[in-house]
DNA sequence: TAAGTTTTGTACCAATTGGTACATTAACAT
DNA sequence: ATGTTAATGTACCAATTGGTACAAAACTTA
């Protein structure tokens, strides 16, 4: 793949969604404007439709890397630490976010259903899919943990799946609304308690 | 009040802002745009400008209006059905509204944090504000329920409220991200029990 | 050096945004 | 009829949006 001819590329792509993602996932799709997203991709307008067609597009194409590299992150965790904590990370991390930042990221997923869903039909489809394969996915890793006794929740494994994500969020939502220290903890603990 | 000199007012500025504020719930703030609120309003942008005089204030008004309703609502149900089904019925009019519409509004402090918040720094203040008053009140009433043994959780009142509203919150964003009945069904139930 | 490919630079586009200025008209009281 | 206030109509504004067209430059292999 060496000896092409011409100029060689200078990014690599996948690198450069992945910068985009970031941008997106912080700013939401709206919020992100091309020139935002050109500066955060360190990308000039032309290379970004040469490479990317759309806005839309490349949102598209970061989504879908979200979620593989949460499926990884959450896979690998979940491999040296137990599912449990893999899964109460997400929570952790969202509190360490907020702790640092003062705001919070949340789920790319489930802000691009709030922000998109209805609004862009080219990408609500794929959000609907995405979405459905993530609770899929916890579904299984959930159902896992309870066959070997490391969740005990006699609960559905789908129905623990939907309820974590559910607190998840709303834990994301009133974080974001300016919860106090208290309120935010209480929640916390009931995910924690969710996943016993 | 009657006799003023002058022509008078066509139209009542409160049930403009409610106009308004119907619109800003359905489409957020960013969605609605000026000529979006001036066709749901009924009136012209000069006579706009002269009542309001910005898409920022007229949002603060329609907030405003909004939280003053809500309360309005829960405290008269509260009285004739008691607080339980007065705070289920928020879940239940979600439930309703998407079965409906096919889509679903949520609660309009909450969106709006999640929409506004550290964007228009002069509305965040606000939001803040009422999201505080809003929490305030549902520990009132959650906290003169367990006084008359209506709710029986152990709970502290105020951590009852929180709960309440993330599982709500999350309630809706999952049903927008397309989760499947089951899903919502238990997450609503979890609700139920919450109040118990 | 020439050919092929990538990246950049520049200029432009139509549409939409929230907002302003101001003249005109409509409805009332005196 | 006149003054006063409310509402409308029209025209305009600068800024931002995502996107296109195309020429020029940079970098490679042959």
């Amino acid at each position: 793949m060496r000896n092409t001819i011409g100029r060689p590329k200078s990014f690599d792509n996948d690198t450069v969604i992945d910068l985009a993602m970031q941008y997106f996932w912080e700013h939401g799709y709206d919020n992100s404007s091309l020139e935002d997203l050109l500066s955060a991709m360190s990308i000039k307008k032309s290379s970004f439709y040469a490479n990317f067609k759309s806005k839309e597009n490349l949102f598209s194409l970061a989504l879908d890397l979200y979620r593989k590299n949460l499926f990884h992150i959450i896979r690998d965790t979940a491999k040296k630490y137990g599912v449990k904590k893999a899964l109460f990370s997400l929570v952790d991390e969202s509190l360490e976010d907020f702790k640092n930042t003062g705001t919070i990221k949340g789920c790319l997923l489930v802000n691009s259903a709030n922000e998109c869903y209805r609004k862009y039909t080219d990408l609500s489809s794929q959000i609907n899919l995405e979405f459905k394969t993530f609770i899929e996915f916890l579904t299984q890793i959930i159902q896992k943990a309870k066959d070997k006794n490391e969740i005990k929740n006699h609960l559905d494994s789908k129905l623990i799946a939907s309820r974590f994500l559910a607190y998840l969020t709303g834990l994301t939502l009133i974080m974001k609304a300016g919860a106090d220290e208290k309120s935010i903890s209480s929640v916390s603990d009931s995910i924690n308690e969710l996943l016993d």
